[in-house]
RNA sequence: GGCGACGUGGCCAAGUGGUAAGGCAGGGCUCUGCAAAAGCUCCAUCACCGGUUCGAAUCCGGUCGUCGCCUCCA
């Protein structure tokens, strides 16, 4: 069965074909590094981890590179501050400081996400030379113009210009951009190199003098150095659709004479209700309704938060709230205790082929997830056949027939690869992987020993008090007929 | 004003022509010393209006509403 791929280029699904058979090259947007990340960056970099980590399932070598933007870029228009600058400013720090702390910040919320790293993240701040030697080209093919130690792209100068996000020029809101310097030849033409003014510290030298790049110039220069002038997929947060990856197209297609990205995947927003009236609104930093991911952290386990990602399909916004998180947790739950059981009944299930009927309702299973993942990576469908199979596990493992290994390995297998590999929200183990988890976890068989004498004993004073106490410490009991499963928080 | 997305049960949400997946919450039942877990079961005709069609949530037109982008933003 193939790919099929909601192509925002052209605004259709269309069969996925690579350029090179077997091998995909992926370019997504990063973050700017001046302060932690959000769950807005979450639910972006988690999808395109789920969709890298379905092709590279599905067979294919992916090399998957995602910019780092250092530079700093302008706040707004008006006060011409950078927002790296500003944060420097703020904590008294200096600059770099402050990218390099946030660089890793973001990647340690990453990877407590269990976001797999791309294989290679650039820096903008490194790859300066590359820019500056775009730019030079574009200016010799006549695609763009310097002034007073800035370079600007002609937008007049590229006929397909708007073709991603479907806008003409002329048709835009200028008063909403109120021109400070006003030295562009339009005011829709968009900086390639900024002229850096004696206050500004980021700064390099240039054929135009000292100065920065501008916003979009480093993802063309770097996407083109790893991944060459024309690969397979673009993708990023529909936020930037315009004027983003509109002008990272216009400059990479005019200085490289190719098309840039073949299939372009952009990640709908994530919303949070207003305090005021309850009408979701983007999150965003500037306006202060965000969510760290490290205080989601704090709160809900990150297989928790991937599959609260995972509730709609990636192209659609999502709101985030206390009843849609719970929902997700509780959600996963269910699937976690499928996982669990499974697991526990393979320590002492007979070989032999009891039950293997099922096999058959496996194979359905991994047939379900994989056509709703090829068809434009449907998680949110995906994860439905998946509590669908979980219905049928659980009807088999708390049946009266006992199950043979072949199809509890089988059914294992399942959640790890689907569950695990591909989608994030299932673990191999109940961790334990410390000598306090195991130690803990001795503590709670020693008393779940001692809870079955009682039991035995019709003591059920002492049974309930056991449990009660566990409970209060965050340890579930669960009672079943060949014995007594446990889980903690 | 332009561009785009969207409006499906109490909540989230899949579904793009053949009579509505899944999760959460809620009711009933089974199992259980009790509890938990699990299973069974009940709960919608798809914003509104008009049209196309044997047949539409799904196509076309219109109306209302929400969000995003057009300025930094994943």
């Amino acid at each position: 069965m193939t790919l099929r791929i909601f192509n925002v280029l052209g605004r259709q699904k269309q069969n996925f074909q690579p350029l090179e058979e077997g091998r995909i090259g992926i370019y997504v947007c990063g973050p700017t590094v001046y302060d932690v990340a959000h769950l807005g960056h979450a639910k972006s970099y988690i999808s395109f981890d789920m969709v890298v980590r379905w092709l590279r399932f599905s067979g294919y070598d992916v090399l998957y590179v995602q910019n780092i933007t250092d530079v700093g870029h302008l706040t707004e228009t008006e006060t011409g501050e950078d927002k790296i600058l500003k944060q420097a400013r703020a904590l008294q720090a200096k600059p770099m400081q402050i990218v390099e702390t946030y660089t890793r910040s973001y990647f340690d919320d990453m990877d407590a996400l269990g976001v797999q790293r791309p294989d290679i993240s650039p820096r903008a701040s490194g790859h300066v030379p590359e820019q500056i030697k775009m730019i030079e080209e574009l200016i010799d093919k006549g695609f763009a113009y310097e002034v007073n130690g800035s370079v600007y792209f002609d937008v007049s100068e590229d006929e397909d210009y708007g073709k991603l996000s479907n806008r003409r020029v002329e048709e835009q809101d200028e008063g909403v951009r109120e021109e400070v310097r006003d030295e562009k030849r339009s005011p829709a033409d968009f900086a390639l190199w900024k002229r850096a003014e004696p206050d500004h510290i980021l700064r390099w030298d240039s054929p135009w003098g000292e100065g920065f790049p501008g916003w979009h110039i480093e993802c063309s220069a770097m996407a083109k150095k790893y991944l060459g002038a024309t690969f397979d997929i673009h993708g990023g947060g529909i936020d930037n659709i315009f004027p983003h990856n509109e002008c990272e197209i216009a400059q990479s297609e005019s200085a490289n004479d190719a098309p840039f990205a073949n299939y372009w995947m952009l990640v709908g927003s994530l919303n949070v209700p207003d305090a005021f009236d309850g009408t979701p609104v983007k999150m965003s930093k500037s306006l202060g309704n965000f969510v760290s991911v490290k205080d989601a952290l704090s709160v809900h386990r990150p297989e928790v938060i991937r599959l609260f990602t995972f509730s709609a399909h990636y192209s659609n916004p999502v709101t985030y709230s206390e009843e849609a998180i719970h929902a997700a947790s509780a959600g996963w739950e269910r699937l976690n205790n499928a996982y669990r059981l499974t697991r526990r009944q393979m320590e002492t299930a007979p070989e032999g082929d009891a039950g293997n009927g099922f096999l058959e309702r496996v194979e359905k299973a991994r047939a379900d997830f994989t056509s709703a993942m090829n068809d434009d990576f449907n998680a949110p469908k995906a994860v439905a056949t998946l509590q669908e199979f979980t219905r049928d596990v659980n009807s088999l493992l708390n049946g009266t027939v006992p199950v043979g290994l072949e199809t509890l390995r089988a059914i294992h297998d399942v959640y790890a690869e689907l569950g695990g590999d591909v989608l994030g929200i299932l673990r191999p183990t109940d961790a334990a992987v410390n000598t306090d988890a195991k130690r803990e976890a001795g503590l709670i068989e020693l008393l779940i020993q001692i809870r079955a004498d009682a039991r035995k004993n019709k003591d059920f004073a002492t049974s309930d008090r056991i449990r009660d106490e566990l409970s209060a410490l965050g340890v579930t009991l669960e009672d079943r007929p060949d014995g007594t499963l446990w889980k903690a928080d």
